[in-house]
DNA sequence: ATTGCATGTGCAACTTAATTGCACTTATGG
DNA sequence: CCATAAGTGCAATTAAGTTGCACATGCAAT
């Protein structure tokens, strides 16, 4: 996702340890173009690292946890993971094949929102504002799956 | 959460057998005034009905399917039911409370968005636009949970 | 170097939410 | 009244994530 990224810099800005683990996580997630499942993420790593599926799910908690990476919730059952918005990512709002199951990144200009309203009279904590638009992505549009 | 609504009405417009059961769940889901999940549902129901937990899964699923009820994500791990937006209900953001689970109706007005960048450029169909505000309700931010 | 912790990882078992397969029941048209 | 389809129930299974506990590793203070 970014050339300007440097995943072990991200790790200690975030105050964790730049573990071998840690790195191979964030990479993945850091180099796709589109965000990932848990799933996902374990089976790509798996072929080439003897990393336990658990340590996966728990580095990914952690990494959620320190800002890092962003947790995004699909029109599925899993959550997909991809770099939290920073100077270079921008926050932008995410497509979701219903068909594919695929998770797209959209554009942060393709979509505007203005929460002013919403800030001024909630009384609670914002911490967060997600757009996910749910739908069929060109392939599977175009194989004809209704 | 709407007095002019008929539930066997929205279930026969739906093309759907007004069944006991059908009823049942979709006033369970139209009184509220958030969304509940199929737990939820199904704990409220068992109470009164002798109805099963997989009946109620797949009721939600035709109703979902049907236009009748729309299923929202949650930044957790099931999803919720609300009444599907209509001529009385207008489509909201939904606020979720990373705290107690609990989810929250906002205003259509709270909160803005303009898709029109992206519905000129997308190439897959776009079927729905959801979104959501994730932090930490009044009350549970009242605890002083972090 | 040795001890003592805290942090990180692995493994097995468990939980939650949802889905599937199949049998039984009910409603409806002929 | 019968045939068929639609609706429902029950048991078993799946998917995704979580928990508890044991082992490992790194580092600081002796």
């Amino acid at each position: 996702m970014c050339d300007q990224c440097n995943y072990e810099n991200l790790l200690s800005n975030a105050d964790l340890v730049a573990t071998t683990n840690r790195i191979q996580v964030l990479e993945i997630v850091g180099n796709n173009t589109f965000p990932l499942s848990a799933g996902d993420i374990y089976a790509i790593l798996e072929r080439t690292s003897s990393i336990n599926r658990v340590t996966v799910y728990r580095i990914l908690d952690l990494l959620v946890e320190h800002g890092v990476v962003d947790r995004i919730s699909t029109g599925g059952r899993a959550f997909y993971y991809g770099i939290a918005p920073n100077e270079h990512h921008k926050p932008h709002p995410h497509f979701y094949c219903r068909i594919c199951g695929q998770m797209d990144c959209l554009s942060p200009e393709s979509v505007t929102v203005d929460i002013a309203p919403l800030l001024k009279t909630y009384p609670g904590r914002i911490e967060k504002v997600e757009i996910r638009i749910d739908g069929i992505c060109k392939n599977c549009a175009k194989v004809g799956k209704k």
